[in-house]
DNA sequence: CACTTCTATGGAAGCGTTTCCATAAATAAA
DNA sequence: TTTATTTATGGAAACGCTTCCATAGAAGTG
């Protein structure tokens, strides 16, 4: 029966194997400097006392935590969880620890980077879609924070970029090349404040390739709708019921794609037939709703993130790394 | 410009505002305790330095870290990140950190438990969705580790209980209310060895509801399909191919209950008038797909669960706690 | 005004490790 | 054998903070 007081140190085990603490120690950390009997000896008191050494004192002394911090918008939405995901899994690969801060709103964003950095005694921290302000950025690189940006540029912080201009572009491409003319855009106006001007972006890319092509992009075929199904369903039939509709709707957000499709069906319209529906991202609910997108790397890119922080742990001195992230175009059912 | 040495540690505040460390810590963490004008001193001094006490050093110092751990299995399910979700908040609202430990493996869930409680340093656990040993939970016991496991029970842990029988009961339930006297069961075979047998709870209480109104269950009803597609269809497919088709299924799963609808409308059968579906956990697929649907109250499970283990935390005394969480019952469009 | 009670402050001991430095013992080289 | 190396070990400082204890001075009491 283990007894039920506190967690024994390494003074217990120094105490029980005759030896002095600064022996035990080293018997962790390097065990090749130790005589073997000695090492036996400790290695069995160790046991018998089903000591741990703790984390925090080990942290002070080595003045590093084995912790990362991850900085996220509130994650419900299966994107960000997914990058999670990805951080996750490389973060347990190199047995760090991950420590997340949710951010619900812009202020809140701000009084992390004030404090998170320094309080949280963190080896490096990965900001998941979130702006950084240069003020935060000068506070990061002050302190000699290592930080890796997802889906948000700043010249002084590393960065894993997503290609959004690119991924509109594809996306238009794509059904240009299917044979419409008449394309529609639909996204989200409400971009919170503290989240990132993604959608812009891929509005951008896909208006290019339209002007590319030649082809006109009225101002009726450019909607906005929030994240509700009733909304995304009358925005649909607003566009649907111009004199002209358009043939195709490039959904900067599948979560919008997918109403579009619902909507389709109750206003008894065929996809693809008579509508083509492209999202962007590949959440899980495109792949139920067999959506044509332009999927992210979600996982990579947190996976890609984690990588380049541990390399800049490991060598502060390495310069700023930017890098961006491919996107593909998965051909399902809508378009 | 901030200075890119080495933080400020409390001895510089100390130094440049003439007064001891003791006064700086004390003014840190009682500030009535100290004189005003040596206050306004040291606060000008702080501000001068951007000094910020280090959370390790504390926590050494204060043996409590202000950390608390969540061991859930590998977030890709959106159960779990609502629960998460709700666990965050109540965290951040009490301005704790959260130190996820993703779960991939039954024998990583182990080692987590032989480790993290004692390494981590953490004031207390929560344990998203998996089952605790009888060893882990004496382990966690004897190195007094305030815990409160979310969906799995043990005597001597505080739990947040789902009543999956009662589950399983009000689908059956609704569904004989209804009309309904052929009715089919479909789940997840493969539960994954480390996690929890929650879909055999659902059964049994959806088999009770069925005896208790003298209906019958051919073994032909009762289907297990993997979290795939075409699996989910050829199950559905086999279903209602029989001579004698049920005209409902309880999923067992959100998940599969989406794809038994969409199944459904590949074979052109019509919900709920030929078929009437009832899922459970009410993901956002749910909403999506209109589907009707046994309500778990996921993020509040982990807000609880939260409240629970501060409780713990500041008064150790306190006796194992146990509290099931209702279930509702959310009609939509299938049933 | 002498004496007690507070209050603000500093000194110093811990908290549990790591690690540098010194020393004693063991081994190798001469 | 004697001296020079190497190896195993202990002592002790350091990491940055909290907190107990003691003290000096201020405020309050009769």
């Amino acid at each position: 029966m283990s007894s039920s007081r506190t967690p024994p140190t390494i003074y217990d085990v120094a105490e029980k194997a005759g030896v002095s603490i600064a022996t035990v120690s080293r018997m962790l950390n390097s065990p090749d400097k130790v005589g073997p009997k000695t090492r036996d000896r400790i290695l069995a008191a160790i046991d018998q006392l089903g000591f741990v050494p703790k984390a925090e004192a080990r942290a002070r002394a080595l003045s590093r935590t084995g912790r990362i911090g991850v900085i996220t918008p509130f994650f419900t939405a299966p994107s960000f969880v997914q990058r999670l995901r990805g951080i996750a899994s490389a973060l347990g690969k190199a047995s760090r620890e991950m420590v997340i801060y949710p951010v619900e709103s812009y202020s809140q964003l701000g009084s992390y980077f004030g404090s998170i950095p320094l309080t949280g005694n963190l080896d490096g921290l990965v900001v998941v879609s979130l702006p950084v302000s240069d003020i935060a950025a000068r506070r990061l690189n002050s302190f000699n924070i290592p930080t890796v940006l997802i889906e948000y540029s700043h010249p002084t912080l590393n960065c894993v970029e997503i290609d959004d201009f690119e991924g509109g572009h594809m996306a238009a491409e794509y059904l240009i090349r299917k044979g419409h003319k008449r394309i529609a855009f639909l996204a989200n106006p409400d971009i919170p404040e503290y989240a990132v001007a993604t959608l812009t972006r891929r509005f951008t890319g896909f208006h290019q390739a339209l002007i590319e092509a030649g082809i006109e992009l009225p101002e009726s075929y450019v909607r906005y709708a929030s994240s509700d199904q009733e909304q995304i369903y009358q925005a649909t039939a607003d566009l649907l019921s111009q004199a002209q509709p358009p043939t195709a709707i490039f959904a900067a957000l599948d979560f919008h794609a997918a109403n579009v499709l619902k909507a389709a069906r109750r206003l008894n319209v065929c996809v693809p037939d008579q509508l083509a529906i492209v999202g962007f991202d590949d959440l899980d609910i495109a792949e139920y709703a067999d959506l044509t997108t332009i999927r992210q790397h979600l996982d990579e890119s947190g996976r890609l993130a984690v990588e380049i922080l541990l390399a800049h742990i490991a060598d502060p001195g390495r310069p700023v790394q930017h890098v961006k992230l491919p996107l593909t175009l998965v051909e399902r059912l809508t378009a």
